[in-house]
DNA sequence: TATATTAATAACCACTCAGTCATTAAAGAG
DNA sequence: CTCTTTAATGACTGAGTGGTTATTAATATA
């Protein structure tokens, strides 16, 4: 895990061209994660790939690319694959709302992929191509199927009627910010383990105070959200 | 704004030994908030504030000491005020809650210096030193009143109870999830309009949700905002 | 006006890093 | 075993970057 280097045997020049993207990309995926875009060198993603600098630019027209390609492999489809999940779904809307978090985050916010949305965050300024990218590939799609599960709600009279602009960032905000608060910290190192936070536990509160608020009120005090 | 150099008439080595400090923090902070603490090159900072790099090291040992003397001149002691204000609080809970967060915006969220809160978390890890500051000094102080606020209004019966560990995010997340926003999009630019939002409509309706959650019920509406 | 002090400068240094390219060697073909 | 192809290399380039310092010039003092 932590050296590349010394894992495997010095091998020689070892021609391996069908292997190489898919390592490069996971090198690339830790480091980025893990360092930011910006502040990743290209040849340490070479090396953690085991293989020279200049093999990763015969492979990636350049740093950038690479980090599309990153993108694609680790995110896109697998969103794509989410939002699907949830077209016949026919459960309640508070539901489907959890569901869909819940899943978020096993499927994306859980794995090594999940540092991606705090690096795209943190750098978006400085790469504004990166930002267009990203945007179109994973934020609109992310949205859309938050706004179509509160849309259902709506309509079908299980959510209040809810500021149409707005009101997704209801949903997102929390997710997005667990994604950086997860990984603003170092994940190796616990120095103030007041700030951890276990992400189901998180999501549960988030949700549930989502659905039904915080003010104290005559409604039955738990779980009874199947419908209305 | 774009060429520093062609703004004001070229004047000759003014010498201004005590105004430079104050000038030379005011462009760091302009530039640490626009573009990270990384990214930012020291010699365009002294630009900036109409000075060569040398006379920036000068008055500063290095960037990081630039950086620190950044933020204690905009962070430090503005927490402290904030905090104050709520001791004699006499209003609702729900009250205290939205005052809180629209009181954040305006004295700090909206200020030039809101963007440190943007560059703390997306650069954290790479300056760990820096980001421990930053825990002790500005994030502990204010989860501390926001957990003030939320047992006091579980106290009063106003709230129903909530966890302790993980209610305090309920109302952080959508705090700094909106910093985060802000910042991430160019202020100058506007490419993708649909992704803007306006800071305080957004904090009403993250408020609304946070007291009486998205699910349709029995209580008397609120506010009606937006539509379908 | 002559001199001393020092704020400010610009050239400079040591180093980093994305991306290139001539060279090398692993594998396949004959 | 020889020749050809091409995956892989690593030295190199050029643009940059934090920080230093010898030099310059603005001001104070006389």
């Amino acid at each position: 895990m932590l050296t590349g280097t010394a894992t495997h045997i010095p091998r020689k020049r070892a021609r391996r061209k069908d292997a190489r993207p898919g390592e490069l990309l996971d090198a690339a995926l830790d480091l980025f994660v893990e360092k930011g875009f910006a502040a990743t060198r290209a040849e340490e993603v070479a090396q953690r790939a085991g293989v020279s600098k200049g093999t990763l630019f015969l492979y990636f027209a350049s740093k950038e690319e690479l980090f599309k390609a990153v993108v694609r492999q680790n995110i896109s489809g697998r969103l794509l694959q989410w939002n699907a999940q949830f077209d016949g779904f026919a459960g309640s809307s508070a539901e489907m709302l959890g569901l869909c978090m819940r899943e978020w985050w096993t499927r994306v916010g859980a794995t090594r992929a999940g540092g991606i949305t705090k690096l795209m965050l943190s750098e978006a300024r400085n790469f504004p191509e990166l930002a267009a990218f990203y945007q179109e590939e994973v934020i609109r799609p992310g949205q859309q199927l938050i706004r179509r599960i509160l849309q259902r709600g709506v309509e079908r009279g299980e959510f209040a009627p809810i500021d149409a602009r707005y009101g997704s960032y209801v949903v997102l905000a929390p997710m997005i910010f667990l994604q950086m608060w997860q990984h603003a910290h170092g994940a190796g190192e616990t120095p103030a383990d007041e700030f951890r936070l276990e992400p189901l536990e998180y999501l549960e509160v988030q949700l549930q105070t989502i659905l039904h608020g915080l003010c104290a009120n005559q409604r039955p005090p738990r779980k009874a959200w199947g419908q209305t």
